[in-house]
RNA sequence: GGCCCUAUCGUCUAGCUAGGUCUAGGACAUCGGAUUUUCAUUCCGGUAACGGGGGUUCAAAUCCCCCUAGGGUCACCA
């Protein structure tokens, strides 16, 4: 029997980021297995913009690669995947049940079951279902309906029986049913309710292996329940632990954004946001894009196989030694019984690292086609002729491995701005720039080698000033600061010689008198 | 609170199923040192963990029990 797992989102219009690791372990699973994956969309509920809300999820999935043998788009054999078009699968379903006698109209008023629970809590003891409604006779039932009296439909949960199932991740885990009260399955109207409608679904779909997160486990016993009933194959369980906030337990949730910001272990994630995402246009500060979500890794400029890497090795590892693995290494390796039982919390320092390394592995087309989208993406760059893309491509292997995520090329906007536009580093400016007596001289010594440079290549400045330190018997510590202050802006960068090569000598003699008026203004 | 789950360096984890070779391994982070005109990289080195208490055993991170702590879930959401 082929391996079939599957995800199913329900459109919330964005990716979650523990979501995807959910998502990525069912893939590869599949995968492993050489079985399909397929993508159900858990719409029961939604009254928003199917389009717009299931948009963000699919992208995620396409971004990283993983595809989706059956779901919106490809379709598949079981057709349709959204469950808000599946709704005659679930009568049946429920006619069965109903007629079995294993569910049962509910016409208990909503506000009385309350009552009763709240009174069960306060005299400590377990709440069961009333079943009022379960002896009453075909008539009376037919004569409410018919008064239209409201009703939901109620699983008879089998008080006598206890659930035993051997979850791939946990081993065996029972619960007594005795203690479950009938859970609601459908509503008034016959639309389905999760637990049922995922049973359903499940089933129809052949799904062999259901794999999710740990919160679902607590609905594992009732679905167990409901296969049986309804006489389905019952389907193989693993429950991996969700995905909890950097250095804790808690399960990582989009609710707690502005909470997370203060979390030291989470503050480089959102400094990466915050250095990228105002320059393509987005607010860094805005809820609605945020580590949480799978599409901030996208826009901060992350690579697949850094995120899929560290996605991969949270919860799981291959063996002792091995951190560094390609998406195709994954697959030939992943198994459950490797899957770790406790919660995983997001590490943003092994997630940056893992980044970095794909980052270095990536061929120099490739850094240079994102590059250029990223770059175009925030008006540092227009057009894309030839002499364009070779002058990022030389940024771009000037700024080697300081490229960790493609939004640091916005680190080295020195390169892209008008030299009226150019930023400085105030406090570094004035410490070597303004302040020490003799810098505007040397300053202006330099320019004067510059301006006389014919061959304005790295080697050649290398050179020059460093023939021009050893003559005026200054230290390199004096001049080299000065000289990056003054045309780019900042205390530090990449190599200083190849920085003025890409720079031109125009722009670094513009960029000296500039920077030498301001010095000598703020002197006064 | 009920039910359920979990517990190894700061973090992600290996080891636990078949107890000894674990004076507990790796990675990330961190701290030193070397290289570098700065930053980054790279290379060396260091600090750092079996939650507690009982058992079982010649021997326990590994098996059993209790405690403690953390977490998930308790919807006519998914």
């Amino acid at each position: 029997m082929t391996v079939r797992t599957r995800f199913a989102p329900s459109p919330t219009g964005y990716m979650h980021i523990g979501g995807m690791r959910t998502a990525l372990f069912n893939w590869l699973f599949a995968r492993h297995h050489g079985g399909q994956f397929l993508l159900r969309i858990d719409d029961t509920d939604q009254q928003r913009n199917m389009e717009e809300a299931l948009e963000p999820i699919l992208n995620a999935f396409r971004w990283l690669g993983l595809n989706w043998d059956e779901g919106p788009e490809v379709g598949g054999p079981y057709a349709p995947y959204f469950q808000s078009q599946r709704t005659a699968s679930y009568a049946a379903a429920l006619g069965k049940l109903l007629s079995e006698g294993t569910a049962y109209r509910d016409f208990e008023p909503a506000e009385e079951t309350r009552a009763q629970k709240e009174a069960a809590d306060r005299e400590k003891r377990q709440y069961v279902s009333s079943r009022a409604s379960v002896n009453l006779t075909a008539d009376e039932v037919k004569s409410k309906m018919s008064a239209g009296e409201p009703f939901v439909i109620r699983f008879l949960i089998p008080r006598d029986e206890k659930v035993v199932i051997s979850d791939h991740v946990r081993g065996q885990v029972e619960w007594d049913c005795s203690l479950m009260p009938d859970p609601v399955i459908a509503r008034n109207d016959g639309s389905p309710l999760y637990n049922f409608a995922t049973v359903v679904d499940d089933a129809e779909f052949r799904i062999t292996h259901v794999i999710r997160a740990e919160e679902h486990l607590s609905n594992t016993p009732i679905q167990v329940l409901l296969h049986k009933a309804l006489g389905n194959r019952m389907p193989e369980w693993a429950h991996i632990p969700y995905v909890a906030a950097p250095g804790g337990k808690e399960k990582l949730s989009k609710r707690k954004i502005a909470a997370y910001r203060n979390n030291p272990q989470f503050q480089k994630l959102f400094e990466l946001g915050d250095a990228v995402l105002g320059r393509i246009g987005l607010d860094p500060k805005s809820d609605s894009l945020s580590p949480v979500m799978v599409e901030y890794y996208r826009r901060v400029g992350f690579l697949p196989e850094g995120v899929l890497n560290a996605l991969a090795r949270l919860g799981w590892s291959l063996d002792d030694q091995t951190e560094i693995l390609s998406l195709a290494k994954i697959v030939e390796s992943f198994s459950l019984d490797r899957v770790i039982r406790s919660p995983a919390g997001l590490d943003p320092d092994k997630l940056i690292s893992f980044q970095s390394y794909w980052m270095t592995q990536l061929p120099a087309a490739d850094k240079l086609q994102a590059c250029l989208s990223f770059l175009r993406e925030a008006k540092l760059i227009d057009g894309d002729t030839e002499d364009v893309r070779q002058y990022v491509a030389r940024v771009i292997e000037l700024a080697a491995d300081r490229l960790r995520v493609f939004g640091d090329i916005f680190q080295l906007d020195e390169f892209f701005v008008d030299d009226s536009c150019l930023r400085y580093d105030e406090k570094n400016f004035q410490k070597r720039v303004v302040n020490p007596e003799a810098a505007i001289d040397l300053m202006r010594a330099v320019r004067k080698q510059f301006s006389e440079c014919d061959d304005f290549k790295a080697p050649v400045l290398h050179d020059l000033v460093h023939a021009f330190v050893t003559e005026r018997t200054i230290k390199a510590g004096e001049l080299f600061p000065a000289i990056r202050l003054c045309v780019t802006g900042k205390a530090q960068g990449a190599d200083l010689f190849c920085t003025l090569e890409i720079l031109g000598k125009d722009r670094v003699l513009g960029r000296i008198d500039r920077s030498l008026g301001r010095a000598e203004s703020a002197r006064g």
